[in-house]
DNA sequence: GATTGCTATGAAACCGGTTCCAGTCTATTT
DNA sequence: AAATAGACTGGAACCGGTTTCATAGCAATC
């Protein structure tokens, strides 16, 4: 009694693709109208309608077509992702974060990858553009602040990993200050004094700040910063290699290493071990970011752990709140420090 | 002199979004189908006209609308890629490798994440298709076969990492029996012959495979496995650990490992040297997949390289190639021992 | 009982492209 | 010179939704 028509007409078999809006429409016995009424919930449609056209969308297995919303609606329920270096660590993990937090609002994320090229990254944020994502997540990235700035008139966005100024309300990042801050601090509290610090990417904002932390504990605890103790490296293992075979060349001492991150630790320690120093019986290293080699290292890294996964779901919840315009309560996230073995107490 | 009246009545400056193709053929003094031929080259247009449209897209600053040129055409230019567990290596970088095979292809990619989870995998691929991609690369994963030839049916489907009996032609992997086989036989040409074997996941293929490889070298050398010689392991540095105590503590001898992916393998590494064992003087360790961090374990891991990121240029090049309905040819992608130190000759 | 005010709903316009179809104009063929 | 074939081009239909607008129906108010 339900079949009209219409329904009849058609082969009522495998009803493939294709089915639209109006082929419900036809089925419940309403108008178009009443069918994306029922579908938003934009407004109140009589109890009977609405289930006949409940079940007309079970029974012909009714999907919208995107395209056709988004033309019509102007949202396209995507967020755009600019993420750098996809298989980085730290930045998947934030990548794996704000695919979490995404879960459940009807979002799809979009991933572009900028790879901290400058050129990439505008090329990478128009796609997504033109792309229609209904919000931006930019997360770390070599992009000017200026650029950032005009951006976010255009559409919602948030900002992970990273501080700009004048964006403070977007942005979330780690204190990375803090991270530096801690492993030095760890070191000096177990009375090393004469701490070696391999710095990360020369001008990397988070590379910058692992350092001024380190500063700071170094003069908090009354001592000062010696220059032949930093070599500037840029976070890869290689780095953290050569940086150990310089300060061995040259006959700089010292007893623990404060390295830029893990795998810059991963580099350091395999220095070491080529020469035959023992960590950390005759020196100790401390790491930043754990991910998940360090505890596998040996022996296993001391290091500080970022909360890069909460930060990506909190970026994304964020962003979705933005869209919607509602307020985000910013999680605290704050580096700890991860105890293992890599670290002893100085004694000599 | 171009400035014609519908032009002049906008105002003129800041000529933000917004602008369609009606826009663009006014300004060009044609019709919007000669517009879209120009832009789609679909026809032949006079060199004049052309020249006017050019022209006007670039004075307006026009870029079209991707969901009206979805709706109208059907296709969305966009690729789904499903991954899995992103913020593994192996994986990580084959999506990288697939994000370098679109390079200037005109496609985006849109990532989902299967996680593994045969459910989550399956919404993933129905949230890729409503979204109207155009094709649909899945990377690894547990869904089956059966499956994957339904979706093979509505869009064009290639799959990575691994093989689907009767998808032969879509799927593109690496040998992994190879990759346990070279492993093995490389220890085995050291003069090993008792070499324990950590197995990855239960009824990953991958895993099988490179079991498979193991059993084929040793029974090639003329030995015979013994099953004690086998742990059940999970792909993971945990079960690395888990797999060497117990052998130790079961007092199983051997003189060499086969990890099932260097994770693994640092995991052994991890455990050997908690019992104060040698590597590789005591005991030889052979990984496999070349992890960015295998090059930085102490000793540099010995391991089996698989290219992964060139799988994933190949299937990404493959899956245009089978939009468009072209023939691809699949490059070789062969496993590569990588030799360094944690392996060493057979002696006592 | 006539007027007012809601509520529920359908018709139609609209989003911004692509493409079919028909017609104009020029070049060839007979 | 008339007929025919091609090459271009514009108009209009169409893709499948959302949203505005007008109206019918019905209860409440005076």
């Amino acid at each position: 009694m339900i079949n009209r028509e219409t329904h009849q007409s058609q082969s009522a078999e495998t009803v493939r693709d294709g089915v639209t809006i109006d082929d419900i429409a036809k089925r419940a016995n309403v108008s178009k109208s009443t069918v994306s009424r029922v579908l938003n919930g934009t407004a109140v449609v009589n109890e009977q309608k609405r289930s006949a056209v409940h079940q007309a969308i079970a029974e012909l297995d009714y999907k919208p077509n995107v395209f056709a919303q988004g033309l019509a609606s102007g949202k396209s329920m995507t967020l755009g992702i600019l993420t750098q270096n996809i298989g980085s660590p730290f930045y998947d993990t934030i990548a794996q974060g704000a695919i979490e937090g995404l879960a459940g609002s009807g979002y799809t994320p979009i991933f572009v990858d900028g790879r901290w090229e400058h050129a990439r990254e505008a090329a990478a944020i128009e796609t997504l553009i033109s792309r229609k994502v209904d919000g931006l997540l930019v997360v770390g990235g070599d992009i000017d602040a200026s650029e950032l700035q005009s951006y976010k008139t255009q559409l919602p966005l948030i900002v992970a990993a990273r501080d700009i100024e004048g964006l403070e309300e977007q942005c979330v990042s780690v204190n990375n200050k803090q991270i530096g801050y801690l492993a030095t601090k760890h070191l000096l509290e177990q009375r090393h004094t004469r701490i070696a610090f391999i710095h990360g990417i020369e001008g990397h904002p988070d590379a910058q700040n692992r350092f001024v932390g380190h500063v700071e504990a170094i003069q908090e605890a009354g001592l000062s910063l010696s220059d032949e103790l930093v070599y500037q490296g840029d976070f890869s293992g290689h780095a953290g290699l050569m940086a150990i075979n310089y300060f061995l060349d040259q006959g700089i001492c010292f007893s623990a290493i404060v390295a830029a991150n893990d795998m810059v630790a991963f580099g350091a320690r395999l220095a070491l071990y080529r020469r035959g120093i023992r960590v950390p019986d005759d020196v100790s290293i401390i790491g930043c970011d754990d991910q998940a080699e360090a505890a596998f290292m040996t022996p296993p890294l001391t290091t500080v752990r970022q909360p890069s996964y909460e930060m990506g779901v909190a970026a994304s919840k964020a962003l979705i709140a933005l869209i919607g315009k509602k307020n985000y309560e910013w999680p605290a996230l704050n580096p700890e420090l991860q105890i293992r073995e890599s670290v002893k107490r100085f004694t000599s």
